[in-house]
DNA sequence: GTGAAAGCGCTAACAT
DNA sequence: ATGTTAGCGCTTTCAC
């Protein structure tokens, strides 16, 4: 087995006691003592376990970060972005993969293993609107995303809406009138997909141009092979269209691919306008017009309102959600006027 | 606080003994008994504290996956595939990013945190093979990736030698003869820049061909932007290529990008190869040949491997690298014959 | 300034 | 079949 504090007190002739001081730097110790611990400590190799200390304290220093599946890039670059953040409070991050699975969210949130860390970001995709009481934990939870609004839990969430009808109402600025969508969820009110339609559906009410379902197309999960294929089922229906809003970058990015493969131009004869700005969007080709949502933010906000939960700084009741900014980056899929 | 043991058994009547033979379910319990302690299980909502059971056990259940960062794809679907091979096995993954940096990466490897975890898996960036002796350690470990050769630990790697060769000897087989590389590491042996640009060499020098150091331009991160840069110094040079080795896919698409930008057509004018088989090289335009090194293998066998070493299944001495099979996927940025 | 001892919640001998 | 008890390694009163 590793060495253990008594080891270093009794090579140190002290007790476990000082040794402990020493470790955890209390200021009133003999320089003398002090040195013959370190010294004890040096030669044995000691290190503190930290389940013992995590036992003794309650607390772990680790999180929990549930998320969909790191495979995709948006994830990947928020799991990125949140372990960052933890470090710079010396907190360190385990990741789950729920695969967007209802049931495996639901399961996630009442699991023992959660024990195994102070708290949790949750980042749903499965569950709903209906699964709110489920997420009525007794641990610090600090909620992501936009399945689930008006929680009792910390939610930081984006500008779905707002921003979706702002970047409609840019392709509209160009002249686009006929903007087909990528990647919609039938029938979905909440999420991603359902607030992103509305806004879209929203900036075209104000411009005064009837809404045309034929001009939408679907996909389940957000992927570049789904956007591809949700382009061409677009392409198939034989109506015309002048510009693509996929409703994440990694589904425009797969439509931009299929539109290619049908002969059409981006953006000579189709603009296409994505939503997330992954670091690949800057480097696509052509690249690729997007929302930035400000994911740096949400990461960052996360983390600390996790934290204060934690170490009880906040026991004020969570209020409504808190919304990052967001920003149109104007691209070459979708030049500027 | 939460419940304990003691607060199950006080309810049901019974020692905590027996709470605790029906929580591990233990076999030989009255069918009443067992019921009892159920029904006082679920009033009281208890969990096991995991923090004490480890402490108790002397492991925890969980694992530290330590790779450069998250934001590079071929890490992301790394953790992904690592995470996923994990739960597989009842573990949860704790992952670490160095940011690839030699400093780090030793501070990690004797980081106290590590005992928050039963072992680590451990894909370093910036250490080198005088770095060796940091491997030692008192841990289960298994190394990733190409910087460290011959430590005495358990080491999942790819053929990037024989791969890289592979590749390039598929563009000779194109009729290609002057065939730029991107993303080189200046004076490197080990490492994947270093062991593919030997396999690059040993290609030309099998056909007959004049290695040209003129062709080969350089790259520290593996970033798409420094792929882009890379392939903008190499088209300034002014010396005529026919095709691109990118030494990884983020490497490749970069260099396609600033290609396009510069008026030259993939492939019409200029075939380009990467290396990786992210998902994103399907669906970049062109879509990307590349090689597949086997990852969801590597991410498997290091996973496994570990729990072996953890569970103590495995107590031979650790024997040279295990290497994963590769394969050279075409698709349309070099398309096969 | 340092030591002794209790106890965090659990598991596993050992006892009955 | 179930109860008792001794730690796992640490922190933290409380003495001295």
């Amino acid at each position: 087995m590793s060495t253990t504090l008594h080891d270093v007190a009794r090579l140190a002739g002290v007790s476990i006691k000082t040794v402990s001081n020493v470790i955890n730097s209390y200021p009133h110790i003999r320089p003398a003592t002090r040195e013959r611990v370190e010294r004890a400590i040096a030669e044995l190799g000691y290190t503190p376990n930290l389940t013992a200390r995590n036992l003794r304290s309650g607390r772990t220093g680790a999180i929990t970060l549930a998320l969909p599946y790191l495979g995709l890039s948006y994830f990947a670059e928020l799991a990125a972005a949140v372990i960052a953040e933890a470090e710079k409070l010396s907190l360190v991050v385990l990741v789950e993969q729920t695969g967007g699975d209802r049931d495996r969210e639901l399961d996630l949130l009442k699991s023992p293993r959660l024990k195994l860390t102070d708290g949790l970001i949750f980042s749903p995709l499965g569950m709903s609107q209906d699964d709110i009481d489920a997420l009525t934990v007794s641990y610090p939870l600090v909620l992501l995303g936009e399945r689930i609004f008006n929680a009792p839990v910390d939610h930081i969430t984006m500008r779905n809406i707002d921003a979706a009808r702002a970047a409609t109402d840019y392709l509209l600025g160009l002249g686009r009138r006929r903007i087909a969508v990528v990647g919609a969820h039938e029938g979905e009110v909440f999420g991603s997909a359902g607030l992103r339609l509305r806004g879209y559906r929203e900036a075209l009410e104000r411009a005064g141009i009837a809404y045309d379902p034929n001009l939408v197309s679907y996909a389940t999960l957000w992927h570049r092979s789904n956007g591809a294929r949700s382009m061409r089922e677009l392409l198939d229906r034989g109506i015309p269209f002048d510009a693509v809003f996929g409703l994440n970058d990694t589904l425009a990015l797969g439509a931009m691919r299929a539109l290619q493969e049908a002969g059409r131009r981006v953006p000579d004869d189709i603009l296409v306008m994505g939503f997330d700005n992954l670091d690949e969007a800057g480097y696509s080709i052509p690249s690729l017009t997007t929302v930035d949502p400000g994911q740096p933010w949400i990461a960052r906000t996360a983390v600390q309102t996790l934290h204060r939960r934690i170490t009880g700084h906040s026991s004020l009741p969570p209020v409504a959600a808190q919304f990052a900014e967001f920003e149109i980056v104007a691209r070459e899929s979708a030049p500027a006027g």
